[in-house]
DNA sequence: CGGTGACTTGACAGGATTCAACAGAAGTGG
DNA sequence: CCACTTCTGTTGAATCCTGTCAAGTCACCG
């Protein structure tokens, strides 16, 4: 198909001549799939990674009685599953679909390749690998240093800050999923938004929400890590 | 001085022309830092990395009630700082040195100068971060899906392996640290170690501990995420 | 209409942090 | 060399957050 068109708008490709795209063109494959599929597990052993094009895709990690936390939810021009194309040759987590979606497929000796070629490419990879680092760093951060409506209100101030400050906003995840994400279970999480909504921070109906008083908010968010 | 010698053994410069790594000690630089000294902290610009000589320095994010959370411990061929040189330009966490210690400043744009000119180094980088990455996911399952016993018990595993299976080994850093590189503090840690030694699963002298039972510890362990 | 999945709420238990006091070890300085 | 301070580690009691178990509501779908 077009795979070339779609690598047009992923940053991590960007810079690349033409040629370069073409042949990454080649060498990838696209891939379908349903909601509920399992892409890779932890500890699989990896030969290439993701390219998401349409759709979500959750990576998580598993603890030995079921328990998930999510490390983050991929879609459009993100990557996935790149991690062991540099380190060790199986993935440190587990992907899954969750909506119905259309990945490109990347095998790891000819991307390999090319990146040694292409010094833009790799910067734009080393660039990938270091905003994650970043992003990882504040999910511990949230984790380790912050209880969870703290770790809530940053997650709310950050979806705000990204459609524009706008104070009216709408979950694009389940409250089940979310609350994998800040670490904690669909109950507490319940829980939290009741008693938030009684002290009047905010307003839930369904997956909308309505931030009423940004200020406290961002007082129990504080802090410089954010959970995205 | 003779920054040559000691980047012929730093991992991160494998492989690298000695034509480059000359390049690379004569834009670099010395530090010799007190123990107690800060080398950055979360959100300083930056304008290069550090790879450790000698000596130790922790990394760590830390809430604004003043609780750490230790990252990473790095010590001799071992870079550090190294995030804003790829994405953002400001650190994402602390950096502090816990003994005497000799550290090599790169500049950054230097740095990036010769990654874009050697495809082995970039390689080198990616492999790096990309390892941090998979730290990062160890230690956010264990923040997250494990209980502090369950994480004592992988770091104690760990260490055991590192020394070759040994089950009489000396903690490298203070119990406090530890705590703090564990996602817990110091009473916790206190506590689990004498509910450990009562029962059985190990003795404690000061910072020997001698691992008495190492398939129940294993057990508690479980999981494949490991803390270092 | 039965069934499934997402979400909510209550009662309860338990692990972990906080506060506080204290013992040893280590390092400093007179 | 000894007194003094500082750092590190230990222990107890009270508290609190969070997870677990269980039940129940609501919306959507075959």
């Amino acid at each position: 198909m077009d795979i070339l068109s779609f690598l047009d708008h992923v940053p991590l490709f960007k810079g690349l001549p033409s040629e370069q795209l073409q042949h990454l063109a080649r060498v990838a494959a696209l891939k379908s799939v349903r909601r509920g599929e399992v892409l890779f597990v932890d500890g699989e052993e990896a030969n290439g990674f993701y390219v998401t094009v349409r759709g979500r895709v959750k990576v998580y990690k598993l603890s030995p009685e079921g328990k998930e936390q999510v490390l983050h939810v991929v879609e459009f021009p993100e990557p996935f599953g790149e991690v062991p194309v540099f380190s060790g040759g199986c993935f440190p987590a587990n992907a899954q679909a969750i909506e119905e979606s259309l990945l490109i497929f990347f095998p790891r000796a000819a991307f390999v390749e090319l990146i040694r070629s292409d010094p833009s490419l790799a910067m734009n990879m080393l660039a990938l690998l270091a905003r994650r680092l970043r992003q990882f760093a504040g999910l511990i951060e949230g984790l380790s240093l912050k209880e969870v409506p703290s770790r809530l209100a940053s997650y709310l101030i950050y979806l705000s800050d990204k459609e524009g400050g706008h104070t009216i906003l709408e979950l694009d995840i389940p409250k089940s999923l979310l609350a994998n994400l800040l670490g904690t279970i669909p109950e507490t999480l319940s829980r939290i938004l009741a008693r938030m909504t009684a002290d009047g921070l905010l307003e839930v109906e369904g997956r909308r929400i309505t931030l009423l008083d940004r200020k406290r908010l961002e007082e129990l968010s504080s802090g410089t890590g954010a959970l995205r």
